[in-house]
DNA sequence: ATGTCTTTGTGAACGCGTGCACAAAGATGG
DNA sequence: CCATCTTTGTGCACGCGTTCACAAAGACAT
């Protein structure tokens, strides 16, 4: 199949056909009227618009579980992206090979970054270790960083932070499980997991609104339509 | 701090103190007017409306690197989720302990799940091994799914999957690093990386239009914004 | 008790993104 | 070379979400 039209592009990815070729029009008019995109310049075009035809070196500190887990990912490669080096604090760990690769010690970060032109920095260090680690990539040379670490980082203008929450997509799902359970009370209730249990009690609200604890109402929002109160 | 308004909420997360209000509407009137938001208790309302209040059991099937990562994981118990089980096909891995737990083998699998009431499962095997755990899952009961196998799984109606897929950030970080580098030649260009160099070359495009592979064009769109090609 | 002041809750207006619909462009066949 | 048919590229309109702006509500001081 050389070339494809919107139509089925559109049918393919489940969107509007209209929107799909919109989206494409910013890219410049690469479709041929009557015919449809040549499938293989389209994929070109895409490609190199979105950075994937570019080389991408990077760095990933923090080589524990989930740094190693990084390291052997597949996806990278196939992305554009190498990995540059494997950076650890542990002293133990240096040398060691991960993902065939050796593990190389903090002390060698900035000679790292400059000598490889790494302008992307993984950080999958413990939450007390991300900022200090930050800080000296930022300080190297490196202008994103990819955090896995449980901390807000704060970076200097021109940086990019990007903080993946590995738990938000499990909340996700949760919310949307605990919307097919019903809404009245679901199984396994926990009251008070968080720490503030009879909060509901303490506060100075009038006691018909707080105990009756929403069971009941339906919930509308202001302008009439359903509870919009859904992540993602 | 006993109790904020929506202004200063509104400045702190950077939205629309209106906006901000609107949603709060939506899972009732717990502001007082005058005064604010008691902190307790809209931290107690938020959390429930979330889900958070609630004990969600959770298995992570497939102990590698990630699988292990996910287990050491610290955001998942202050978020209500429980680890269940650990799961591995790898008889030698069966009762090694990870995250100060035994690791059970996939024979187990329904077992747990039935016996737990489990009803989310997390994923985190080689591709080749995700759609067959997850049909297992499914039948065993689990209507949620979290994968990080770089597959995509197909499931019954009423299962919810989320996939995560650890380079999306990373390629937002390099796309958006790209267009620091500038429209110009940026360094470290490896054409041809994804294998369809000289594809510009290939096509039956008028040469003009791929010769001059874009550069000067102002790359407007349609409505004459600007180039909205971007992800997140 | 009454007035003033603060802040909520929400109707209404605005703006942006999505989808419709069609003219222009080009391929294909006679 | 002309007619027809397919598919793109895009102006235009609709709808939804965000923001504005204000009336209602309650706290607090006098």
């Amino acid at each position: 199949m050389p070339t494809v039209s919107s139509e089925e592009l559109a049918a393919a990815a489940g969107v509007n056909s209209a929107k799909l070729r919109k989206d494409f029009s910013y890219l410049g008019s690469y479709g041929t009227r009557g015919v449809g995109y040549d499938v293989e310049y389209l994929v070109y075009q895409i490609s190199r618009e979105l950075g994937l035809t570019q080389d991408w070196p990077v760095v990933i500190v923090g080589i524990g579980n989930l740094g190693a887990a990084l390291a052997n990912y597949g996806g990278f490669a196939s992305r554009g992206f190498r990995v540059a080096a494997l950076i650890d604090a542990d002293a133990a760990m240096t040398g060691k090979l991960v993902a065939g690769m050796p593990v190389r010690h903090t002390d060698e970060l900035e000679k790292i970054i400059v000598e490889n032109e790494v302008s992307i920095g993984v950080i999958a260090t413990p939450a007390g270790a991300a900022q200090q680690v930050c800080d000296r990539l930022v300080a190297a040379g490196v202008t994103s960083i990819l955090n896995f670490a449980p901390t807000v980082l704060s970076v200097p203008d021109g940086v990019d932070v990007r903080k993946v929450d590995l738990s938000i997509e499990l909340q996700i799902l949760a919310f949307h499980e605990q919307r097919k359970a019903g809404e009245g009370g679901a199984p396994a209730e926990a009251e008070g997991a968080v720490g503030v249990e009879g909060a509901a009690a303490k506060v100075t609200k009038p006691a018909t609104t707080a105990d009756s604890d929403r069971a009941g109402d339906d919930n509308k929002g202001p302008d009439g339509d359903v509870p919009a109160v859904m992540p993602a």
